[in-house]
DNA sequence: TTGAATGCAAAAGATTTGCACCGTC
DNA sequence: GACGGTGCAAATCTTTTGCATTCAA
């Protein structure tokens, strides 16, 4: 399993000037084990203790770096601060935030909107709000990206 | 439109030994005619230099109280930080996390994911990964909310 | 070698809290 | 009049940045 997700990263990697250091190894592998719910503080003090410290600017560095690289997503990626909506009635909007130029497209889906209400009522959930951000490359950036590595 | 905004706030807060304020009020009003995108702050900066200037601090605490009741909802409810999720292959969950007591009850809907698909394809979007935050009640606590405030 | 990456500590940004005064019920 | 709410400023928590040093390529 550590094959796999170094070959992962050091691939993508490769194609720049990145380099693969040992704490940009580290961070990789936790973020592969530890699901979605990996938070840079998180990260930092697993693998302070461990034979690697190291610092939490590095943490927080490396997962702009994977995320600014596709290879990692973060959630709410566009908004340094929280966001809130009034949940009374109106029709909400969802996001693609481009992870390349930042811009946010918004869109609306009633059949997302009714699949998460049915998902909601299987388990007694009652829906309040949701936000649902997808994260991605805008076409402009898909271009850019294919054409400086081909 | 002031009236029925106000109707939906007072009603809530007169449930319980909540009081309706003057930035309570200004605070719901900014946020209904906001949409998505109000953040604390920016609620503040609009505010401020009305006639009712208002503390930095209230607009937290009143988007805390606002979402609390189920009256507004906020991005990523449940976690302080910002999360991360290793976005290469690996099936993704989504959340539902409960305003009342926190608890996060992870979901996967591969008919969502489809439909995100969808959604990208047709404006020629790259999916890097997404994430999804229903917030709302979990059954225990509607349970507890219709015997009574929590 | 050499520029990229790291670590630390300081800075900036976002949110919370303590406390005296104010306003709704 | 009582008690919850507000405003301010200080405190806390999260994330970013400057800079000298270290290290992968």
């Amino acid at each position: 399993m550590p094959d796999r997700a170094d070959s992962d990263i050091s691939a993508l990697l490769a194609n720049g000037s990145l380099r693969l250091t040992r704490p940009r190894r580290l961070i990789w592998r936790h973020l592969a084990a530890a699901g979605a719910h990996a938070s840079a503080e998180g990260i930092y003090q697993a693998l302070r203790r461990g034979r690697a410290p190291l610092g939490r600017a590095t943490v927080f560095r490396t997962l702009k770096l994977f995320a600014r690289l596709g290879i990692a997503a973060s959630t709410d990626a566009a908004a340094p601060r929280r966001r809130f909506e009034a949940a009374a009635g109106k029709a909400h909007h969802d996001h693609m935030t481009c992870l390349g130029c930042g811009t946010v497209v918004e869109f609306t889906s009633l059949a997302i909107e009714r699949l998460q209400e049915a998902e909601a009522r299987r388990r007694g959930f009652q829906i309040v709000g949701h936000s649902l951000e997808v994260t991605g490359y805008c076409p402009r950036c898909v271009a850019a990206r294919g054409r400086r590595r081909p």
